[in-house]
DNA sequence: TTGCTGACCGACG
DNA sequence: CCGTCGGCCAGCA
């Protein structure tokens, strides 16, 4: 049950930092399965009895929706938890989502810097 | 075993 | 602009 998928998906969420968000398709592609963004959303699902404290509130849809907020226990749990963070949400949409997209490929990649030729 | 579902994404009309 | 569809693949009845 190690090192899988899942646990792969699981070490990227850990990784992403307080006040930062991404997407599921963005940790999908970082892993190499570009169309298999619904495959992290299954494994976030999962995390729920396989994994504790998971950031899963900083893993949202492409456009920054909180489609998962349901998967939280109550309702408004993960927009709190975003807020916390210094997050504004409106409307189940955060606000400047581009400001605070976090993106796995380009900062997680290997020590070397953007720009090589 | 087959078929459907899903915290997604991109393409098409 | 909007709804719909196919692709992706792991679980479950």
């Amino acid at each position: 049950m190690n090192h899988s998928f899942f646990q792969s998906v699981y070490d990227v969420v850990r990784l992403i930092p307080c006040g930062r968000v991404t997407s599921y398709g963005a940790i999908a592609e970082y892993l190499g399965s570009r169309g298999s963004a619904r495959m992290v959303g299954w494994a976030m699902n999962a995390s729920h009895t396989e994994v504790v404290n998971l950031p899963a509130h900083r893993v949202v849809n492409r456009i920054g929706m909180l489609t998962g907020k349901r998967h939280f226990g109550a309702q408004g749990i993960m927009e709190q938890l975003l807020n916390n963070e210094g997050i504004e949400i409106v409307d189940d949409q955060i606000v400047n989502f581009e400001k605070h997209f976090w993106n796995p490929i380009t900062e997680l990649r290997i020590t070397n810097d953007p720009q090589t030729p």
